[in-house]
DNA sequence: TATTGTTATACTCTATAACTATA
DNA sequence: TATAGTTATAGAGTATAACAATA
């Protein structure tokens, strides 16, 4: 009936993490791919913090490095964004001289985007950190493991 | 010197999604996670709608289950989620009857927390519709790729 | 009438500061 | 003084509604 001893059975408020049964959430993609993500969000503002670069906005310089002249639309549904949050990016991008937006000829309601020379230094800049950044946070897996989930996740996903 | 002609080199506005290049996104595995996470959660919010489970309730509610007694800060940092955060949710479970706090004996400011008969039954239905779940949301790979999988990503987590 | 882009706005999620009570 | 929990609040991210210009 002893009760200061704060060894013995002692479960509750002593129960650390280490002790603690986790084995349902390792079991959840779901919760491990929240728990991935996070990982690499917190590593990328960290990695990239110099440059300015968010993970949104780098995904959207690299789409527009690669496809000039993509319209907002397009750039949205492909990154998951809905299209008032995007322009509202597009805006802060445009106001600081990173990209451009034309009107196309052809349809006047469209809007062609492209990088500005300022635009494209940025992204090069960042595309330089980008492979010791991937390694660090794939730092556990070997390369040929970590060539396999990328794979996985293409291969789950309908891109 | 053509103009009007919507063929040839329109590249700019017409240019769809099944067009663009996606090659850098696809080799970025943050991106890919966000994409997969997206996917999950999306799926969650259909298929455990019906029973008002969240992401982040199904996850408290499984680790009070395999840990009766855990307090509310092993609980946030397990779980990522900030102290005060983590107590709003829980104000709600404990209103609706889900949980029950009990102050601990041996440190009164600590909190124990419990599911009550009612939070055992909704996490015991949600349970039951967790595999065929995983099993939709992974259903492009094989069952051994869907292991392979989760074992990556627990190797790459310190969990 | 439908589509593209845009603005305004609401809502959810997440983060920080400060307070209470115990130790 | 330090710690566990809590409250209040601010900020970021994400959602819907409505409008202008063009098709």
């Amino acid at each position: 009936m002893s009760s200061k001893t704060p060894k013995a059975g002692a479960k509750s408020a002593e129960q650390q993490e280490k002790t603690l049964d986790l084995s349902a959430l390792q079991r959840t993609p779901g919760f491990m791919l929240r728990l991935a993500q996070l990982k690499f969000f917190e590593g990328f503002y960290e990695e990239f913090a110099a440059l300015g670069l968010t993970p949104a906005t780098y995904a959207i310089f690299a789409v527009i490095r690669d496809n000039p002249g993509v319209p907002p639309s397009s750039l949205a549904s492909l990154l998951r964004l809905r299209l008032p949050n995007l322009i509202k990016i597009l805006n802060e991008l445009e106001s600081s001289g990173f990209i451009k937006r034309n009107r196309s000829k052809a349809d006047r309601r469209a809007v062609e985007l492209m990088l500005t020379p300022k635009g494209a230094k940025l992204i090069a800049e960042g595309a330089r950190l980008t492979e010791p950044y991937n390694r660090k946070m794939l730092a556990p897996l070997s390369e040929a493991e970590q060539r396999t989930l990328l794979d996985l996740l293409n291969r789950m996903l309908p891109l």
